[in-house]
DNA sequence: TTGACATGATACCTTATGGTTTCATAAAAG
DNA sequence: CTTTTATGAAACCATAAGGTATCATGTCAA
């Protein structure tokens, strides 16, 4: 799994965000991803390669054309990071309850 | 509420995802978050003004102290687009389910 | 009021980053 | 075999982004 940073990168990046929700319903070549954008196919083909190394999609090769992927497992990974503040309000409500308690003895 | 493009960019930032985790536990100044790092504080303060344009946390202002606090719902947000990609793998059975029955009369 | 402390604000520097252009390569079609 | 077609790769450019240094401002304490 590559190390969490390249993904919050590849996400950072509003066409790469465009490109995933694209993948989402099926695969796409470089080609067909950049026939949606007002950009060249090498712009195009490097974001993709920035989504690949944050693990946000995987690729295959198939005779001359390169097939892109979503990959969810890079979903999840920063679903798992996000879900480290979950607890946030838990922890605040029990520093909250442990104050009343010390002060109402 | 920002626009989701100014929260990914805010994540996208080692040293801002650090100060988020430091905040989940408490409040802090922008000195005290200074103090984590090896960089000036107005590098910090930079920072921060990053992660509050992102909804990523609030700010107070207490005498001359000003107070940075995380805040749930930017957090939130972030998730919200991500589950998006929740129904992903839920469609491409349904479509593969779709194909086999197509397939066999 | 005077001095120290916490922050605000601006100018400036260096490096990433998103983009284009151009040329090379490899597979499918004639 | 020749010609498309789809992609790989490298050089180059403008701007955004992370940092620093410097100076101004507001507040707490003596």
């Amino acid at each position: 799994m590559p190390p969490i940073q390249s993904t919050f990168r590849a996400l950072a990046d509003p066409t790469r965000r465009d490109i995933l929700v694209m993948l989402r319903d099926r695969d796409l070549t470089i080609a067909e991803v950049a026939e949606n954008f007002d950009m060249t196919r090498a712009a195009v083909k490097k974001h993709l390669t920035v989504l690949s190394d944050g693990g946000l999609i995987t690729i295959r090769t198939s005779g001359r054309q390169r097939i892109n992927t979503l990959n969810p497992a890079g979903i999840a990974t920063v679903m798992d990071w996000l879900t480290f503040f979950d607890v946030f309000w838990d922890d605040r409500l029990t520093k909250l309850k442990s104050e009343i308690e010390k002060d109402t003895p």
